[in-house]
RNA sequence: GUGGGCGUAGCUCAGUCGGUAGAGCGCAGGAUUGUGAUUCCUGUGGUCGUGGGUUCGAUCCCCAUCGUCCACCCCA
């Protein structure tokens, strides 16, 4: 045997087995985001390297360490995507979509790529739905954004796995001047602070409000806050947030340290978290980026976005147990066949019962085997019924309806009259 | 990038204090002719992740490597 070729590392196979949880939780946030007005938009996987080195920060760990960069073949600079706001506005900017004081409110769904250790609820090949809007610069739309979350949450049954945290980050100036304050505290107690925030101290200091050690989120809670640095305007804004959240019955709590990674956020950040997916908790995360625009080129417009990780909403959706049992449901009806003429019957049969009932899920067994067989395949693939057509039902348009599951006399019955039967005994399926 | 656990049939796992392996589930066939899920019988199925080393002999011990899982870092 030739040797078997292994799919890369922490890109993953999604087996039929999963893809019916995928295909219902894309299908019901697609559906929220249409009920507010969002409309999908669809980019390459692929863009200029520089757009991410532009948009996410220089410094981040996702582009000095984490992208995947290649040279196309004219040795342009090319990167699988990380995220996808960056590639979101870029687009946007392209097509004009921003010009003129348009107002956008946008999603999009797919496959990021991050080359990171993989485990529980990450991936190198993982995936995102995104939200983005363009043009609204009060806290209004921020509000709007967390609502229709919490309204998603609820179709899928997770709300009660799910916190929100909550926090304004200011203005570029108002955290500029906090970095200064907090650096200063810091660095006069580096021998207190573990071993990562020092590397922070000088990289990326906001980060270190976040740190899991102990010790270090001890030492902060003398350090200046950043809630006392922020501007007026953003203290105003997150007042309305906040009272729109409240208005909408929203429960969330303020994290004031609370930052996020990526260096386009200003103002509202926010996270959806939870502590039933051990150490990746974050199920849904965004914030403001009212200079991103401008940073990619475009005139300023203010946005902002957020961006679910599919994989852990489907962990935990399985954790929490809220998979709808419908949704994994096989076939409705198996058709099991024995001799030749009842074959050819059986596919006219087939055939005529897809076209007179459209949301009728049909098998018809292939492959042969034994009238047992056949049964033992039509009881697995989960049928309610079975059509049973043998070369003497075929030549009298006949046929036999057995169920599999309900306690009921098989009947027969002339063909023609199949798919009204179906049609009231299958009448909760097929609507 | 760092640290730890694990890699035995399609799946979940047992096992040999070193003598080339087993269960359950699954799958296939059968238990009277054209009727499944229960039960019974039979069968299919693994160079014990890969490569070295120690040994008369390794799946079991040692080393390396790859994969996987979990955590750190970071993030959805």
């Amino acid at each position: 045997m030739a040797k078997k070729i292994q799919s890369i590392r922490g890109m993953n196979d999604l087996l039929p087995s999963e893809s019916a949880l995928w295909q219902y939780l894309e299908q019901t946030v697609a559906n929220v985001l249409g009920r507010y007005g969002y409309q999908e938009i669809r980019f390459p996987i692929v863009e200029q390297t520089e757009l991410f080195k532009r948009s996410i920060g220089e410094v981040t760990d996702i582009v000095e360490k984490e992208m995947y960069t290649f040279a196309d073949r004219n040795d342009e600079s090319i990167t699988l995507r990380p995220e996808g706001t960056a590639c979101c506005v870029r687009a946007c900017l392209q097509h004009g979509l921003l010009d003129n004081q348009q107002v956008q409110r946008l999603w999009y769904a797919g496959p990021m790529f991050r080359y990171e250790k993989p485990q529980k609820g990450r991936l190198r090949q993982f995936h995102q739905i995104g939200v983005e809007s363009f043009g609204m610069a009060s806290a209004d739309i921020d509000a709007e954004m967390i609502i229709l979350t919490a309204r998603l949450w609820q179709q899928l049954g997770v709300s009660d796995a799910l916190t929100l945290e909550l926090n304004s980050i200011g203005s570029l100036e108002a955290r500029a001047a906090y970095k200064e304050a907090l650096v200063a505290y810091l660095s006069a107690r580096v021998d207190q602070l573990d071993e990562d925030s020092v590397k922070r101290l000088g990289t990326n200091p906001l980060r270190i409000l976040d740190s899991k050690s102990a010790s270090t989120q001890a030492l902060l809670n003398d350090a200046p806050s950043l809630t006392d640095y922020l501007d007026e305007q953003s203290k105003q804004d997150f007042a309305e947030l906040t009272g729109l959240l409240d208005a909408a019955g929203i429960s969330y709590r303020i994290n004031p340290r609370l930052v996020r990674g990526l260096d386009y956020y200003n103002k509202t950040v926010f996270e959806w978290v939870t502590d039933k997916l051990g150490a990746q908790g974050t199920v849904c995360a965004g914030g403001r980026y009212d200079g991103l625009v401008e940073q990619l080129g475009g005139k300023p417009v203010p946005g902002i976005g957020f961006a679910m990780g599919v994989e852990r909403l489907c962990l935990l959706s399985e954790a929490t147990d809220n998979i709808p049992t419908s949704i994994t449901a096989g076939p409705d009806v198996y058709v099991v066949v024995a001799g030749d003429k009842a074959k050819l019957a059986a596919v006219a049969l087939a055939e005529q019962l897809r076209s007179e009932l459209p949301n009728l899920k049909l098998i018809t067994h292939c492959g042969g085997g034994s009238f047992k067989s056949q049964f033992k395949k039509a009881d697995k693939s989960g049928a309610a019924i079975a059509l049973v057509l043998g070369d003497d039902e075929a030549e009298q348009g006949l046929v036999n309806i057995k169920w599999l599951r309900a306690e009921k006399e098989q009947q027969t019955l002339a063909q023609s009259a199949v798919s009204a039967l179906l049609s009231s005994e299958l009448a909760a399926e097929l609507s």
